[in-house]
DNA sequence: CGCAATTATGTTGTGCGCAATATAATTTTA
DNA sequence: TAAAATTATATTGCGCACAACATAATTGCG
């Protein structure tokens, strides 16, 4: 650690950059089983909590523009579990609906966290300081 | 912290996953003024490590395999920061190898990570508790 | 009111990330 | 040693991520 500072070792981004990766890796199987990605599996996240909002709510919520949402919707909408319709108060904007089948979904998808808290083996104190740690470096970063 | 397990705001994957692209999008800006991507940096990190090495050694170092790997170097040899040649002891491997660019150009990534260190506001305590959290996290989701 | 700015979404192009597959060189083994 | 298995790299195809640009609806300002 007194080596070079460039050594990757070193290097947080590539700390956060490999853990994010394996979380990812560690999704994939059981997510493939609900028929998701893991980038779709955060815009069903979203909707599970709000039920329903507009691409650009959605984008807000995960720091996504239109030019990545835009054809995730579309494939989401394909699989059958959102809707995707114009706003009749305002037709520039498409809301994002939950469908019969995308409001299910939730059921499996609390299976799948249980068996990923079970992977990371959570110590709920470490975890909480992990993850406010990582807001305060996003959010100084961000901020710069 | 009470509500709904799956809550966007309760899990350590997007709080990774955020904070991943925080990073990216820091370093993007940077790193374009070295005619470098993000991942193509963390390429180059390892060779200022190692000076050479094969495409496999490189993959594992990063995680990545050659998929990803190949077109990348490709470009970082169109770039100009690497030369890329068949082993003569093994002609299936491709020896990856710094140009007189490309070490030269450490020097500017040095000037790049201190800006990000600034950026980040580096507590080295607090930096270094979260780099531990990290990887238990990654170790124990690759063991799974 | 009418036109200029703004806002919401979509499209295009480039690069990453990975699964699946291909190919060629090397090693193992029968 | 010849055939089978393994290893190293490359290619294809799909999906994400984002910059740049396009379009249409709405808002605001003169």
């Amino acid at each position: 650690m007194t080596q070079d500072p460039l050594s990757l070792d070193n290097q947080l981004c590539f700390a956060i950059y490999s853990a994010s990766h394996a979380f990812t890796k560690a999704y994939r199987p059981l997510l493939t089983e609900l028929g998701l990605t893991y980038p779709q599996y955060l815009v069903m996240l979203v909707l599970w909590e709000k039920r329903a909002a507009s691409v650009t709510e959605i984008g807000a919520a995960l720091g996504l523009d239109t030019g990545t949402l835009s054809p995730l919707l579309k494939r989401l909408e394909k699989t059958g579990y959102i809707r995707r319709e114009r706003s009749r108060e305002d037709e520039r904007q498409v809301m994002i609906a939950l469908t019969t089948p995308g409001m299910t979904l939730k059921v499996r998808a609390q299976e799948v966290l249980k068996s990923i808290g079970q992977a990371i083996g959570c110590d709920l104190e470490q975890m909480r300081t992990l993850m406010d740690g990582l807001r305060r470096v996003r959010r100084n970063l961000e901020e710069a």
